[in-house]
This record gives C-alpha cells, structure tokens and sequence, in this order.
RNA sequence: GCCGACAUAGCUUAGUUGGUGGAGCGGUGGACUGUUAAUCCACAGGUCGCAGGUUCGAGUCCUGCUGUCGGCGCCA
C-alpha cells in the first residue's frame, strides 16, 4: 500500500483533524506504561505521536512501545492540533512496527556521537555514513545539494543549452598527469577522466551550447576541507564566445543557484545556522572582477611574498577574498601557469583568456574557466611548450582543423559550491559518501 | 609527497607521580497516564588499536607498526 500522508504536510496544516496513517521510522521514543510518545520522522519532517493504553489494544501498545530508534512503523491516528511544543501531534488508534531493530545491535549513532561531531564528522559518522544519512544534518544537506543540482540544470536549460555525456574512460589529462586515477583496460591502461571538457570540446561545433552535470576523478593526496578525489562537476562549453561570456554565465549560474537556495531551502538554511541575508546578496550582488597582476600587486602591497608567474595557491586566494564579501573572479593569469588549451590574450600572449571564481569566507575557488586555443597552430605550440606528448590529444588537435572556432567554458565544482552556500566546514558533509585519499568506503 | 595530532564499552569520554579502569548516552528488567535528549532504581557490556621493550607491576613510560583526523603543495 502506499503511502498517502506526509508529516511536513501536517505539519502545515494540511491534515488537521483527519484521520491518517503514517509511515516513518521512529526518532526518539519516552513515556509510562500507560502513555508513550513516539516521534516520528519521515523524509518531510519529524511529529510526535501519543499512544495511549486502552486507545490501543494492548497488543498494538506493547509492539509500540517497544520500537526502538530507527524501528519502521505504520501508525494510524487523527491529527490534533495542540498548544504543547510540536504543534501537531498523532493521536494514536492502531499501528505495527514494520521492520524492527534488534536490541542486540541497537542504532548506533547517539545524541552524543552528534553532538561531539557538532556538524563536523568524527571517525565514526563515517565509518557509519550508510546510517548517518538519515540524521537530520544529513537530510538537510542532500536536499539542499538536490536544490543546488536543480539549479544548474535549470540554469542552462532554460537558455537552450543541451546536456552531453562524455566519457569516463579516457586516456589523456586535461590537468597534470600527476593527479590522473590509473585503471586496467584489458591489457592497457585508461585513466577516469578529471573533466568533461575536451570530450565537449569536440561536440561543441555541433551543439553549440552545451553543459553537463558528471562526476570527475582527481589522485590528489589533498587532505583538506575542499577537496574530494571524485567530486561532481558542472561544466559547461559555448561556440562563438570567449573569456567575457563564459564569465557572465558563470556569474550569472551561482547567482541563480544562491537564488533557489532562498526560494526552496530557507528552512534548511537557517537550521544550519546560515543567514538567509547572505545568501540573499550572493544572489542580488554583481561579481567584482579582478586581473592576475592586479591580484599580485594586491598581496604584495599586504607584504605576502609572491613573484610574478607564479599561481595563487590556496593561502593566497584566502588574503585576497578577505576584502570581499561577494565572490570575484580573477582573470589573465599568466600563461605559464595555466594548461595548455588556454588560449593566449591576442592583446599581450604573456597572459591568457582565464578565469577563476572565488568563494567568499575562505571557500576558495568554486569555477575556472575561459577562452580555449582554437587553432590548430596555436595549440600545437602550446602543447609542445609545455612538453605535452600529443599522442592522446590528437582528436582534440584534429577538431580544429575542421572549421574551428572562438570557445569557452567553464567547471564548476558542485560540492564547493553546496559547501559554500551551507556553510558546512567540510567538502564532504555536503556528499553522501565523500571519497578522500584514505577513504572509499562504506 | 611533506608537517602535526590522536587511538579507553556500541557512542561520547574521565583515568593524578606507573599499583587490577569510572561515568553519561544507547541496550535489558522494573516504577511512573502528558513526556520534550523525560525522570527514578537495578543489570549487562572493556584483549585500554597492534607488536615489542623498561619495570616486582604499564591504559599510563620507551620503540616500531597500523588506522584515523587536521594542515601544506595542487586544484573544482
């Protein structure tokens, strides 16, 4: 049979004094041997529900009483409104405990397991993370990153982009080597790819506008609270555009995100201790923009030791976003610190048509992207000034050579951006099951 | 790859100068007809991460190992 009734639709008035069953798993259970109240939580939100001795029959109370945390149960009973805290209660006539929990292997995750966590995620809530899901943190955050996935899609369908796969398997980097997941390929090898864009790239000349939401792989052995070694990836490739437009579209991406986080997860939000008006602005604010050198003289004006040419690493990203409040791009880095389908300023080569989006509030880089070397002359210089074998780029060499044209686009790391719009102090807390260098399981 | 910290019951932890490990939650049994992390009484639950060493004696001191966590570089 399925279910019909839903608490969060109690919860706002949808029920009241029906007669309804309920199906969740119990949160929290208290009482006498004459009155237990059982809370009960489902997808929606949490109700308490009050079983009296001789409302019920005693085989009913007993089983009921008797549900221990996390116990499935189906309970039928008329919605009363009441002054008592909660608001809604259930007022109880039958119901059965569906799928028990053992006494001997009780839930493991307690109140104090929670609270010692206090948001963060000790050894234990991730050993156990197939079970912490269903805490009320968990919940929260996967709706709010469903919210976030919703967004993206939403973004780009609606400005008629068209969503494409590509591989996974590949052979070739778009990052340095360093960082590539090695797999057997019958007899060969074959890497899990760290982006979707070359393989874009390809289907640009077709498509046009084009997008996707897809995981990305990275052996990097970063253990700190931005980074994942699979981490799920927006990416996004127009024709006809450069370094301008990509820009604008991924300032004006965020920006709808943090929108549809206001409209569908305020609740969530300010439960997790975010203030709404913050978010409110990351939706309403224009995105300052920020050349590399201006960036540089920046942090040498703030006495922080940085020679020109060099990237920005992370500690240096945190000065610079210190004063502001919003997030900013930064733009033409210089073109020894970029990969090679970065297409070189025509204006000044030293430099090339890039951009990277950094959060506020010490979250770091959410997007990098920009304008792609289209020639093929231009890229063949580029990949063998950077010492690039060109064996496993060939096709993304050779689509040039057909009717190449100006392009652009950027990644977006999704998980940064949920980590950043939630305020979570880890990258993986915004993840069902987060995969780190020392971490695949559960 | 580098630097740092930690490891005691299912969970969270206390454990003093080395002298046979306590508690709260959770579980079990009991009391209680309106509780809000309910309360009260009782019970069960420990190879103190692993392996060595010092010592009459090690949760505690030393060495090694393993695991985990935090951070750096790189990135989204």
């Amino acid at each position: 049979m399925a279910k019909q009734y839903w608490i969060g639709d109690i919860l706002v008035g949808s029920h009241d004094e029906e007669v309804v069953e309920l199906c969740g798993w119990v949160h929290r259970t208290r009482g006498s041997n004459k009155i237990r109240f059982l809370v009960l939580r489902d997808s929606t939100g949490s109700l308490q529900c009050v079983i009296k001795k001789g409302a019920v029959d005693d085989e009913c109370f007993d089983a009921l009483s008797g549900a221990l945390i996390e116990s499935s149960v189906r309970v039928t009973g008329q919605v009363i409104r009441t002054d008592r805290e909660h608001g809604y209660e259930l007022s109880v006539s039958t119901g059965n405990v569906v799928g028990a929990v053992n006494p001997d292997s009780p839930f493991p995750i307690t109140e104090s397991a929670m609270a010692e966590a206090d948001g963060g995620e000790t050894e234990f809530l991730l050993d156990n993370r197939h079970l912490y899901l269903r805490t009320s943190r968990m919940t929260k955050m996967l709706k709010i990153r469903s919210t976030v996935f919703g967004a993206v899609h939403s973004y780009f369908r609606d400005r008629d982009f068209i969503e494409y796969q590509a591989p996974n398997f590949v052979a070739g980097a778009v990052e340095g080597g360093s960082t590539l997941f090695e797999v057997p390929y019958f007899g060969k090898k074959a890497y899990l790819t760290q982006s979707w864009q070359l393989y874009a790239e390809a289907a640009m000349p077709a498509l046009e506008r084009l997008y996707t939401i897809a995981p990305s792989f990275r052996a990097e052995k970063s253990r700190t609270r931005r980074h994942l070694t699979e981490f799920w990836h927006a990416e996004m490739e127009i024709a006809w555009g450069g370094n301008q437009e990509v820009m604008e579209h991924g300032e004006a991406l965020v920006r709808s995100i943090a929108q549809s986080l206001v409209e569908e997860r305020e609740d969530e939000l300010s439960e997790l201790g975010r203030d709404i008006d913050m978010i409110q602005k990351y939706a309403d604010s224009k995105y300052p923009r920020m050349r590399y050198d201006e960036a540089v003289e920046t942090l040498q004006s703030k006495g922080v030791e940085i020679e020109w040419g060099q990237d920005l690493d992370y500690s240096k990203e945190k000065i610079l976003t210190q004063d502001f409040e919003v997030p900013h791009f930064l733009t033409h880095y210089p073109r020894v610190a970029k990969p090679f389908y970065h297409r070189p300023d025509p204006e000044d080569p030293k430099y090339v048509l890039c951009h990277d989006l950094l959060a506020p509030e010490g979250y770091g880089e959410i997007i990098g992207g920009g304008e792609r070397t289209w020639s093929e002359k231009e890229i063949l210089e580029r990949i063998d000034e950077e010492g690039t074998p060109r064996e496993p780029y060939e096709f993304y060499i050779d689509i040039r050579r057909y009717g190449g044209v100006p392009h652009g686009g950027f990644g977006m790391g999704i998980d940064r951006v949920c980590a950043w719009l939630s305020g979570a102090d880890h990258i993986r807390e915004t993840i069902p099951f987060p995969r780190d260098s020392r971490r695949v399981t559960p």
